[in-house]
DNA sequence: AACCTTATGTAGCGACTGCTACAAGAGTCA
DNA sequence: TGACTCTTGTAGCAGTCGCTACATAAGGTT
């Protein structure tokens, strides 16, 4: 029983968290095989022994890549809800501000540019993603929202637009935006007398 | 006077138009020089010799594209605003349904992830853009708005994130969120009573 | 032991990448 | 006319791309 080296034995799961991290770093786009294989300790060859070819490891890639964006939403999710739609998205925005996150969004406009271009894979991973953040949107509503499924979409797609915003320089015309919405109109009327 | 072929003199002004179609069709991030140059009638060798290199041909490309969106918007532009943001929301997500402007939406989304990766070009061109289309919505505004500045930002946020998540497959999300927004109850409010 | 499936390394193929060396035609000015 | 600059074509270089042919080693089955 010498037991010297211990061979992973690797395996498309053991592989793809590897090519994920990978690709956070390094972009989806510009991703080809034998940098992902060297990220992941194999050879091109190995990758595509594993995975068939490109499309299908990038595809399985942006699955898992969804999949482990859900679990870290539901980690994300705490017990308590915020108190105001206004809490709710700063609380939103605050998080989405984090390094990790903000690593996530460049992957994210790479996923959502190679949806619209109608890459396969790519649409599916977008739409699993949004659906998730969706529903744990509606769980962060406030408990005396009168309509928080309407309010949760709302409130997802001026999130949206605000990270987009962000993302190209215009991070003041969102804020701008955000004042004028109907989020601080709330604010002003739970606030002091305008 | 033979004047048999004629010479067109390629410049970069000559080829820019040219280099534009081919990348409104074949996208941005794929485009090559081989391709590109065939598209404009050259060869890859000219435009290296035009442009310097490829980086800065897809720097001075941008920046023509958000040039002609910048027109493009300015022709939209008839001189009858609209009656209420309601309506001005309608309006901008009508026109963003033609196919040109689907086509504009495809290769937008790859100038956001450019930006967002931080290529070269890719943010001035994408901040000159949005910038250029808050102007327009800005005067797309009722008239009677009590504050044109920060609602065509607000608009502007709110149809940004709808645009996104309709790319992606979540119109439906997007349309919903906008039923349950101010805008609805705007609506709401001058319709009959609830 | 013979065999067969699974996993892996080595080497390389043809296509494509951005870019360049070299030469040559066209026009301009001395 | 000769020199000189601007523009263009031809050919090719070194590198990368996804992918494959071939060989080999290990482990399980008969």
């Amino acid at each position: 029983m010498s037991e010297t080296a211990l061979k992973p034995k690797m395996s498309k799961e053991t592989l793809l968290p590897l090519l994920a991290a990978h690709v956070m770093e390094h972009g989806l786009g510009g991703a080809s095989l034998r940098p992902l294989a060297k990220a992941a300790g194999t050879s091109d060859r190995m990758l595509i022994y594993h995975f068939g070819n490109k499309e299908q490891l990038i595809t399985d890639l942006l699955g898992y890549i969804a999949a482990i964006y859900s679990t870290a939403l539901e980690a994300a999710l705490g017990p308590e809800r915020a108190a105001t739609r206004q809490e709710c998205a700063a609380r939103i925005l605050a998080q989405s501000r984090e390094p990790m996150m903000q690593q996530f969004m460049v992957l994210w406009w790479e996923i959502v540019a190679g949806a619209a271009r109608g890459i396969p894979g790519y649409k599916p991973a977008a739409e699993a993603m949004i659906a998730k953040q969706v529903d744990w949107l509606e769980q962060q509503m406030p408990e005396d929202d009168p309509d928080p499924k309407g309010g949760a979409r709302y409130l997802m797609t001026l999130l949206e637009g605000t990270l987009m915003l962000g993302t190209v320089g215009h991070a003041r015309t969102a804020r701008e935006g955000l004042l004028a919405s109907d989020l601080a109109r709330e604010v002003a009327g739970k606030g002091p007398a305008t």
